[in-house]
DNA sequence: CCGAGGATCATCT
DNA sequence: GATGATCCTCGGT
């Protein structure tokens, strides 16, 4: 078997078009995508088991108002981060989503750990595999994800996103999207029914 | 298991 | 000046 462009066996680069589709559509496509962050000549990687959408004519967006310093990658092509903080002390990572000048994204809410897990715990200082990345800011948290992500390509030096090159059989979950007030009836949150990683359970 | 409350500050009104 | 696309801890059942 002949291993794939970025060297890793079983998974492939995204192919063209595949980030310019709408967020509610790209968001559970992006299940079982492997998400690799380099840092210090090291990999820290996981496979994304849970996701949510958002759109600009979606209440609960932060593209919902237009255009801000914060926002502006949502408005960017598809296929990068946009990273902000919030709190006072969590930074989230979403996927840009749909075309130019669209206000799209897909905030990554869960990842299940596969490389680095040492560094993860370190990071996260737990050592349950189940409260690594099961979480928005979690998951950036494991995987040294802040501010200087923001806008960075996700086939570039420091993140990576493959897809699997056969998708086993899996069963995708649906449900009203986590901790937001407006747009709560759009059912936008997807997840890899029965993961152990969810942020949360199965309802 | 579940809910309440606090941490802590960039961002936007 | 108010508000979070959150997480953790604590106390009750």
């Amino acid at each position: 078997m002949k291993a794939g462009a970025d060297g890793r066996e079983g998974w492939s680069l995204p192919g063209p078009g595949f980030y310019s589709a709408p967020a509610p559509e790209l968001a559970p496509l992006l299940l079982g995508c492997l998400l690799e962050r380099r840092v210090g000549g090291r990999t820290v990687s996981g496979v994304v088991v849970e996701t949510e959408a958002y759109t600009e004519d979606d209440p609960a967006s932060h593209s919902h108002r237009g255009r801000t310093p914060r926002n502006r990658q949502m408005f960017g092509p598809g296929g990068r981060a946009y990273v902000y903080f919030t709190y006072g002390m969590h930074y989230c990572m979403n996927v840009t989503a749909g075309e130019e000048g669209r206000g799209e994204a897909v905030l990554l809410r869960a990842l299940e750990p596969v490389d680095g897990i040492d560094l993860m715990m370190s990071a996260r200082g737990v050592g349950d595999p189940r409260l690594l990345a099961s979480g928005p800011a979690r998951l950036c948290e494991a995987l040294g994800i802040d501010l200087s992500l923001d806008g960075a390509g996700l086939e570039g030096p420091d993140l990576l996103l493959l897809r699997p090159r056969a998708p086993g059989p899996v069963r995708t979950g649906v449900s009203p999207r986590i901790g937001i007030t407006r747009g709560v009836e759009r059912h936008w949150r997807f997840y890899l029914e029965g993961s152990p990683f969810l942020s949360r359970r199965a309802r």
